[in-house]
RNA sequence: CGGGGUGUAGCGCAGCUUGGUUAGCGCGCAUGCUUUGGGAGCAUGAGGUCGGCGGUUCAAAUCCGCCCACCCCGACCA
């Protein structure tokens, strides 16, 4: 590639609306452009980037016998209805008519489609198992895109999906999906933890979430530092420390006039706030349910929504304390409380001299005592783990960090075979529904992963496995004709061995040309200036770790092979 | 969806409070000359329905109303 006639716009001021450094440094590197909010269209240099990822996905997928195929984006909503989630995604799934007002969809996912083509092209035990994949645009309206590539309505995904025979078969189907997986990141040079996560609308038992760790990521990623145990903060469980003990005596009431929250009630009887029992007032399926949490602990939506068996409810609201006046917002409390269920953390089991809302305005009670003075329709987990907690497995100390989600894979049993009647007979001529599990990799995302794992002040830094180019061959002062010869026998050696190079042949100043070449950041750089001049060696540059040494054009060349590993 | 904010040249911004000539600045772009190991200098020049529609006014980028777009903060996901 030639620099004067590549369309790499660069820009020397951020753009306004691009807060974190992948999104910055893709538009300022003329990799990237905006269309629409979440839309985006990618320049050569970024399209460069995202056919090398799809060509590691490529390479993993097929070696781990997932097989290709192209699937439509625009999809009919009878396949959706049959899946029930034509009502299920909601405003989430982009929707369209065609000229006879008959409805489609924008495909977020290909469950129903590939199901769709599996049941009615593979009917026996002996086409089983089989797994396909697919790269291609999928739509979500997302409720906010933000921070560019990282959640976009339209982006690039690999997705993936498995039919077996049994659930073994799954099982194993999944695991080979989930070796790959982390091959492919690494392949990559995205730095990854595998964690437990929640299975959302797609649905399924069993799930992992593939987490890049990162600052910008918009998911809390909880892990042992002392055995493999990690999950999504979202559903981490976390051993509980020994609750207080009270000491025998009865509940005193105390007047706290005006103290609603946590912290004044706490800060003014002078107790700490884990000596609370906070008392949250969940609208259940139009029922209130208490949910008792220690009082510096968060509830955890998610984990709420398991031990509810239902996601339709809401913190109380302002409509829901006038409507049920019994309960005193700010003073509410487990001791004589009426609800339709009292559920409590696990934390609070067998808690002693705790304090908590009288069920009377301005009055709270100590000394209250689990058990004794009131109890529980049951314990559960019901709190979100944090930074410090105790591993559930080993107990040792776990760490809380963001993490931007780069793939995820989802063990999903019958949820839609059963439903869309994708079935096989088995040796025994039975039918049965087959077994599925779905795989998924944001392309584009991994690609804003990897810019946000590497980088500096002043661009972006690529892993040689995914950089545009392998090699940015810089001469200062084209116009002097030594250096332009030696650049161009230099870029034409590196075509001749294979090797990817870009060629800065702008007539520009060296300020602007290592200016831009930082911003594009391609892994490795041959610097043709003074040193040349003097002994006719070539600066190799290092871009991540700065490094520069001066050599041959030919040793430059090889080591540039052996790094590539050819 | 709720809350906050921003729309002025390709990009980044000023001007708006307190309406009043040809709407400015920096970068970029074009042409010429001089420059060239870290975003060069000088000169000349092109480029704008001031997000849109409506209103107030002798007069609107500026005041008012409605709409649209975009960004940020909270509940969801590759």
């Amino acid at each position: 590639m030639r620099q004067s006639k590549l369309f790499v716009p660069t820009l020397k001021e951020s753009p306004a609306d691009a807060e974190i450094a992948s999104h910055r440094l893709l538009v300022r590197a003329g990799f990237l452009r905006k269309v629409a909010s979440g839309i985006y269209e990618l320049l050569p240099l970024g399209a460069r980037v995202v056919r090398k990822i799809e060509g590691i996905v490529r390479e993993e997928m097929n070696a781990a016998g997932a097989q290709e195929v192209v699937l439509p984006i625009m999809q009919p909503r009878e396949l959706w209805e049959e899946s029930g989630r034509w009502e299920k995604y909601g405003p989430e799934m982009m929707r369209l008519k065609d000229r006879a007002e008959r409805d489609f969809g924008l495909g977020p996912t290909a469950e129903e489609v590939i199901t769709d083509l599996v049941r009615t092209n593979a009917s026996s035990w002996r086409d089983l198992p089989i797994n396909l994949y697919q790269i291609g645009d999928k739509f979500r309206d997302e409720v906010r895109p933000r921070f560019g590539l990282l959640r976009g309505r339209e982006f690039l995904m690999k997705d993936g999906y498995s039919f077996d025979r049994d659930e073994e078969g799954m099982r194993r189907s999944y695991q080979a999906m989930y070796d790959a997986y982390g091959r492919v990141f690494t392949r990559c040079g995205c730095s990854w933890r595998a964690v437990e996560a929640d299975t959302g609308i797609i649905g399924g038992d069993v799930s992992h979430e593939f987490m890049a760790p990162a600052e910008v990521g918009e998911d809390d990623i909880a892990w042992c530092e002392d055995c493999d145990y990690a999950a999504n903060v979202t559903l981490a469980a976390y051993r509980r420390a020994e609750p207080p003990w009270g000491e025998g005596r009865a509940p005193e009431k105390v007047h706290t006039p005006e103290q609603r929250t946590i912290a004044e009630v706490s800060s003014f009887l002078g107790m700490e706030p884990e000596r609370f029992i906070k008392c949250l007032m969940f609208l259940v399926e139009d029922e209130p349910v208490a949910v008792l949490v220690p009082g510096d602990r968060e509830a955890g939506e998610i984990k709420l929504e398991r031990v509810l068996g239902t996601g339709e409810f809401r913190l109380f609201g302002e409509e829901d304390w006038e409507r049920f006046p019994e309960y005193l917002q700010g003073f509410v409390g487990p001791v004589g409380l009426r609800a339709s269920r009292i559920i409590a953390d696990e934390a609070l089991r067998g808690a002693g001299g705790m304090a908590c809302g009288a069920n009377e305005r301005d009055y709270h009670l100590t000394g209250v005592d689990e058990g004794r003075d009131f109890t529980v329709s049951f314990f559960e987990d019901v709190t979100l783990a944090r930074d410090g907690d105790a591993c559930p497995r080993c107990g040792g100390a776990m760490r809380v960090e963001a993490g931007i989600e780069v793939g995820q894979v989802f063990q999903l049993g019958l949820k839609y075979s059963e439903p869309m009647r994708c079935l096989y007979d088995d040796e025994n001529g039975e039918s049965r529904p087959m077994v599925m599990g779905t795989y998924g990799i944001g392309i584009t995302r991994v690609m804003a992963a990897v810019i946000e794992q590497h980088h500096d002040e002043r661009g972006m830094i690529w892993p040689l496995a995914i950089a545009p180019a392998h090699l940015h061959v810089l001469p200062l002062n084209y116009e002097r004709e030594n250096r332009r010869a030696a650049a161009e026998k230099l870029y034409e050696s590196c075509l001749e061995r294979g090797l990817e190079a870009l060629l800065d042949d702008r007539e520009e100043s060296a300020g602007v040309k290592f200016a831009d070449a930082d911003l594009i950041g391609i892994p490795y750089r041959a610097v043709i200036g003074k040193g040349y001049d003097e002994d006719g060696s070539v600066e190799l540059q290092v871009r991540e770790t700065g490094e520069k040494t001066r050599m041959s054009a030919e040793a430059l060349l090889d080591l540039l092979a052996e790094r590539l590993g050819r």
